[in-house]
DNA sequence: TTGACATACCTAGAAATACTATGTATAATG
DNA sequence: CATTATACATAGTATTTCTAGGTATGTCAA
């Protein structure tokens, strides 16, 4: 009914990249696993910031043969890409900072 | 250029009339202090959520005179808000702990 | 061997959310 | 008296994510 919020994609699958290389589907096996279970991304989602991404020069794309003897397009992250991570990183923790400052009823200084 | 990412609006919002009742402004200028200017909300985006909570009963206005003679409208937060904040509250805490857990590489279980 | 299911990629259109821009009006201040 | 801060509001735009659909291959049970 009500639309799952999932709005640092990015972040996500940028993080996701940092370890190892990985491909779209794999990537939200992963992201289901390492979350357990909270983020269930939909290919309608992950593909095209894949797609963004790679236009932007974060990550690389490359095909490599499965052992199945099926094609998968793995995704390499960029030195530029490993930055942007960190900033995202970043503004992540200072975003979800804030909400807790919030919630807490602010960080009264002090 | 780019948007600022406040998603969580409705948590912020009924955690700051949770309190003490305020008016919108007020809200906007509140939440700057509390997050310490790391969210700005914009009139555009509250007005239209306080509007959206009041019809889900989770809010109560009232009108009322400022010291300064001007009128305000404040807003109360009701039984079914309280819920509806903790309900909130515990799906952030759900949300910000399973992006840590990616960016931390998975919560390994162990 | 064939039909179902999991894997694997992709895009178009809809829905949700927040922003920009703008309008109105009053109080305070220089 | 003009400008700025306060205070509320909405219309239209932009962005993000979802839904829904399409294509294709490998595996496995009946």
């Amino acid at each position: 009914m009500k639309k799952q919020a999932i709005e640092h994609t990015r972040l996500l699958a940028l993080s996701l990249l940092a370890g190892e290389d990985m491909y779209g589907y794999q990537m939200i096996v992963e992201l289901a696993r390492r979350s357990n279970h909270t983020f269930d991304m939909k290919e309608g989602t992950l593909y095209p910031v894949l797609h963004g991404l790679e236009q932007e020069g974060f990550v690389e794309a490359y095909r490599k043969q499965a052992p199945t003897g099926r094609e998968r397009k793995y995704y390499h992250l960029t030195r530029k890409g490993e930055h942007a991570l960190r900033e995202e990183e970043a503004a992540w923790k200072r975003y979800s900072g804030a909400v807790n400052d919030v919630l807490r009823g602010g960080a009264e200084a002090v």
